[in-house]
RNA sequence: CGGGCUGUGGCGCAGUUUGGUUAGCGCGCUGCGUUCGGGACGCAGAGGUCCCCGGUUCAAAUCCGGGCAGCCCGACCA
């Protein structure tokens, strides 16, 4: 039974929801259609919704579970403003990531000078814990707040599980160094299996990039579901599991050994406006010339500034290690060996760029490149031959077949939805932000050893109704359902008998203690047949004149349709057991 | 930010191509009656700036121009 929550038993004669025959247009996926046609929640502007008291209940029910395993975890709750000072931003150096896709932060302009609507709590959170830690006797602390984020998306999408507008319940260890942070990392990040164990969700921890939060070490939770918008990678062998954004591939570095003596030289083929992969591949007309044979040529700088072509077979899409980044229209112009559009790798090295390639790449070919020339590629290019590789590496996107980077089985791709980020942050803020530091058994000054934890609630509700759900409508596990218990009268305006057993085990299970909804509402039964599935509470308890002459009622299980009759005056207990 | 589609009572839609009485249909809502163990039926009713602004015209939901909003695909993503 799930924790008590918010509002008392409920008539649903009186309750503040509507359901809705037809799901709005505007509904793509299961779980948004099903929220909004049982009146869970309700759209307010793109990316932006309310939450009924039904939908309320149930973001509460999977708070309540959040709140017990971090407590048991030993992590404190507090609750930061939502609104921030834009100069914390500065300090950081954050600020200068707003309006970007990286951080799309709103801002509002106030008396005291502008706001940032708090779209992560890094900042806030050092200066506030910091100020109140200041020696190494107070260490650790785990602290977590259930709160409001804002972030501007550039695209909100599926109802609540990308919104402008989100629920987080948001962590943040401190510790005195990196060892102690990395035992605090262990603690919640076992507190966050245990969380989604309890929500019913399949959840998988995988090795992640860390975008805008920063950090070495961090971890994905994915639920791996047909709505999710991410991928990531998964070995059966030895459970190896990683965003395909940081995934690699296994494989040693390939010896191609030597070109063919007899092969043809390449050719230069003028080709004019054929820039991509398939541009080209549609020049060549020929079914020997496929996207594979194609090498694709990245002009890149990587961590250290460094001119790079990173070279991926043309059926491939390139993963930069973080760090690189893309060369843009205006580097092009300091490096005239690259004509972007047509770079090929032959003769590079002479112009002091580094070839670097993947794994994929490691054949003699032939490969069709760009000729470095505008609107020229050439064929027949041999690796070995007429370019050389200076370092092998995992550059390419992992698919599935892929071989594992720790035991070579065979990888597999899984589509998922992200429900938390976990972060070792070590430093980063607390030696920028003011209150940083504390001081250490020396006597000394050091910084504060930071990790950070993101779990989605909002989302969270999206999830679980996408994965407990049929075509009549939800089915929530048993300790997120908005009540636990359905009763429902048929016919109560007709038959009073019926209205009044019903009434009187209404009382009795609120007597006892369990949180029931109560359809006590003159419909024609039909009507509550259908509304009782679409809500979607685990157990409906059904009072009718049939049943009352036998003196019995039917007790019957939303997930698996079982169905079976109680005496009335049955226990509460005997009642509502399976 | 690029591409596409769509804006008509609370919800789902038709009508727009070819301008012309009072803008329709289903669901929902109100009242009365009948019915009622899987989204009942009849009768009567309420509810609409046809996204907004401007233009063309005797006449605009409909044609033209400009905005705005929503959704989808892509890019991006804590």
């Amino acid at each position: 039974m799930g924790r008590k929550v918010g509002s008392p038993p409920m008539r649903m004669s009186r309750l503040l929801v509507r359901t809705l025959r037809e799901a709005p247009a505007d509904a793509e996926v299961v779980s948004h259609q099903l929220l909004v046609r049982g009146g869970y929640i309700r759209r307010l502007a793109s990316g932006v919704y309310s939450f009924l008291p039904l939908g309320l209940r149930v973001l509460h029910r999977i708070e309540g579970v959040i709140r017990s395993e971090l407590d048991r975890a030993g992590c404190q709750e507090l609750l930061l403003p939502a609104l921030h000072p834009v100069e914390l931003w500065e300090q950081s150096g954050r600020a200068a990531l707003f309006g970007s896709d990286v951080l799309p932060a709103l801002t509002v302009e106030g008396r005291g000078g502008t706001f940032v609507l708090g779209p992560t709590h890094e900042e806030v959170v050092t200066v506030t814990v910091g100020a109140e830690v200041e020696s190494y006797r107070q260490l650790p602390v785990t602290v977590y707040q259930i709160q409001v984020k804002f972030r501007d998306e550039a695209r909100p999408r599926f109802g609540l599980l990308r919104t402008r507008e989100l629920i987080m319940a948001d962590a943040y260890s401190f510790d005195a160094d990196k060892t102690a942070m990395q035992a605090s990392y262990r603690t919640v990040y076992d507190a966050y299996l245990r969380i989604f164990e309890r929500l019913s969700l399949d959840a998988s921890p995988v090795e992640a990039e860390s975008g805008a939060i920063g950090g070495d070490v961090n971890h994905e939770f994915m639920v791996p579901s047909a709505v999710g918008e991410d991928h990531f990678v998964r070995c059966p062998g030895c459970g190896y599991a990683a965003n395909v954004e940081a995934a690699t591939r296994g494989g040693d570095a390939p010896a191609p050994g030597p070109p063919p003596d007899d092969a043809p030289p390449a050719v230069e083929h003028h080709t004019p406006g054929r820039p991509g992969i398939e541009d080209v591949v549609d020049f060549f007309d020929d079914p020997a010339v496929r996207p594979g044979d194609l090498l694709k040529s990245l002009a890149v700088f990587d961590e250290d500034q460094r001119e790079v072509l990173l070279l991926v077979a043309g059926d491939r899409e390139a993963r930069l290690p973080s760090g690189w980044r893309l060369m843009e229209d205006e580097d092009f112009v300091d490096h005239r060996s690259l004509v972007k559009g047509y770079i090929g790798p032959t003769g590079q090295q002479a112009h002091g760029v580094l070839v670097v390639a993947d794994v994929g790449v490691g054949r003699p070919g032939p490969w069709v490149t760009g000729a470095n020339r505008a609107d020229h590629h050439l064929s027949g290019v041999l690796l070995g031959r007429d370019f050389t590789v200076d370092r092998w590496g995992s550059f390419a996107q992992v698919v599935t077949g892929d071989p594992c980077p720790r035991c070579g089985s065979a990888v597999e791709l899984v589509r998922a939805v992200e429900a938390a980020h976990t972060f070792q942050l070590g430093t980063k803020y607390s030696d920028v932000m003011a209150g940083g530091t504390y001081v250490t058994e020396d006597g000394g000054e050091a910084a504060f050893s930071m990790g950070c934890y993101g779990m989605g609630v909002s989302r969270l509700l999206s999830v679980v109704a996408e994965e407990h759900h049929d075509e009549r409508g939800l089915a929530w596990p048993e300790d997120l359902a908005p009540y636990p218990v359905h009763l429902v009268s048929l016919g109560p305006g007709r038959a009073p008998e019926v209205a009044a057993a019903a009434d009187a085990l209404y009382h009795r299970l609120m007597a006892s203690g369990v949180e029931v909804l109560y359809d006590d509402r003159d419909v024609s039964p039909g009507v509550k047949f259908a509304d009782a599935d679409l809500l979607g509470m685990p157990v409906r308890l059904l009072v009718g004149a049939k049943g009352l002459a036998r003196g019995v009622l039917e007790r019957r299980s939303r997930a698996t349709g079982e169905e079976r009759e109680v005496p009335l005056d049955a226990p509460v207990a005997s009642v509502l057991a399976p």
